[in-house]
DNA sequence: TGAAAACCTGACCATATCGTCAATTTTTTA
DNA sequence: TAAAAAATTGACGATATGGTCAGGTTTTCA
């Protein structure tokens, strides 16, 4: 599968009508939210169509299969996840390259957990449907960004380490407090993650990670810009 | 749910006969792959049936329901995740002693892959079935081991770092290879991970956790006794 | 060895859920 | 405004799957 809608047309190319849009975004907002609890097998459309606020037909008159919804609510999920790596490049400072990595990819986890969900679900289950997009776009765009943390490396400027499976550290340690909330809600005694928790987790992984990779750690727990 | 098979009695208390302990273990083993290949509500009965080799309705002999099946299942795996942490006490040394947990995990992921694919679906969808053993035992162990990573940052043996979140840091950087092994290997071009993706690992998350922890890395890539 | 317990299984039922469809209403547009 | 296009929806069919059960076979053990 492709991120882009299909080839030769822009983004949300208006096909449809006014009332397609609006109840496709609403549909989906609603299946994110059902892929996200249940997974794809314990999804039922009969839910996503109470929690879009339609009946059922309806919503097999907008997305022929429960497949369907499932690529597009994926779909969705990639557009938000490629981004965030622009400031990875061989001119950016390492320490504040990944410091915004970091804190890019925490917000996005806050944000969006139950899209953290839906991805980590299909990687759980091998990716059927975006296998192809791991191999092809991913691959290629960790290859590169990996790239630029050897030449940072080499050029003494962080201590030597594994540039891919740094990445594969990024995500786990970030995406880690959505997909597995339950979890870390348990061991922090929380019955559910706030925004304060949430800039404890980041000061945290900033903390670990920076000096993990040698670089000095700017962060002191309670210095953000937030009110506590 | 608790992990001792029910009260009052010892582990494996050879309840029913011969044959009926082989095959628990048969259907145990089958289950736990066909569940974490498809998760709970993707699995079938007929499928777990199959691969542990005995027609359905003899499955339904043993286990009277697919939820028994599962949480017999996750019995088993909360009995495998439970130990390891015995090295983390406030007389051992931090860098061994968390140089070993980390191995351990490391290990455990990856010659259960499944195992942690089941754990991993489980807590994904909100732990219906072991949220209380999270809010119990695991939480209580986790207090009591980072009472001894405080006193050890306490006494100046390593850098402070909140010591929950460092667990919760290190389940994500292990169990990440197996839960999420699609994407893994994908970023890392391999068609699966063999022993050797997994010492590289290893020797990643060894070295960028305890130099996070302000604690010298003591293993360099290549170093391993092992072959290869 | 014989009876009791444990084990086995094909056939079957009940239910849940995906997806269809034809008839109807609403919206767009020429 | 009238015709065409888009949107709506209740009822229904097909299928998959969890679970039951009665009757049979094997194993255990006194």
């Amino acid at each position: 599968m492709t991120v882009a809608p299909s080839p030769g047309e822009v983004d949300t190319p208006a096909r449809g009508g006014r009332i397609r849009r609006q109840h496709e975004v609403a549909i989906l907002a609603a299946a994110e939210q059902v892929f996200a609890r249940a997974g794809f097998q314990g999804a039922t459309m009969a839910e996503i169509a109470l929690a879009a606020g339609l009946p059922k037909s309806n919503l097999h008159y907008y997305f022929g299969t429960k497949a369907e919804v499932y690529r597009a609510v994926l779909a969705n999920i990639l557009r938000l996840w490629l981004a965030e790596t622009d400031r990875i490049n061989a001119d950016a400072d390492p320490r504040e390259a990944l410091a915004h990595y970091i804190e890019a990819k925490m917000r996005l986890t806050a944000e969006h957990p139950d899209a953290s969900r839906v991805f980590a679900n299909e990687l759980l289950h091998g990716a059927p449907e975006i296998g192809d997009y791991l191999c092809n776009e991913l691959r290629l765009l960790v290859a590169d960004k990996a790239a630029v943390i050897e030449a940072w490396i080499a050029a003494g400027k962080m201590a030597p380490v594994d540039p891919v499976h740094l990445f594969i550290s990024l995500w786990a340690l970030t995406q880690t407090y959505a997909d597995f909330e339950t979890q870390v809600c348990a061991v922090l005694n929380r019955p559910s993650l706030e925004s304060a928790d949430y800039r404890r987790a980041t000061a945290h992984v900033l903390n670990l990670v920076l000096r993990g990779c040698g670089l000095a750690p700017p962060i002191l727990e309670g210095s953000f810009p937030c009110s506590t």
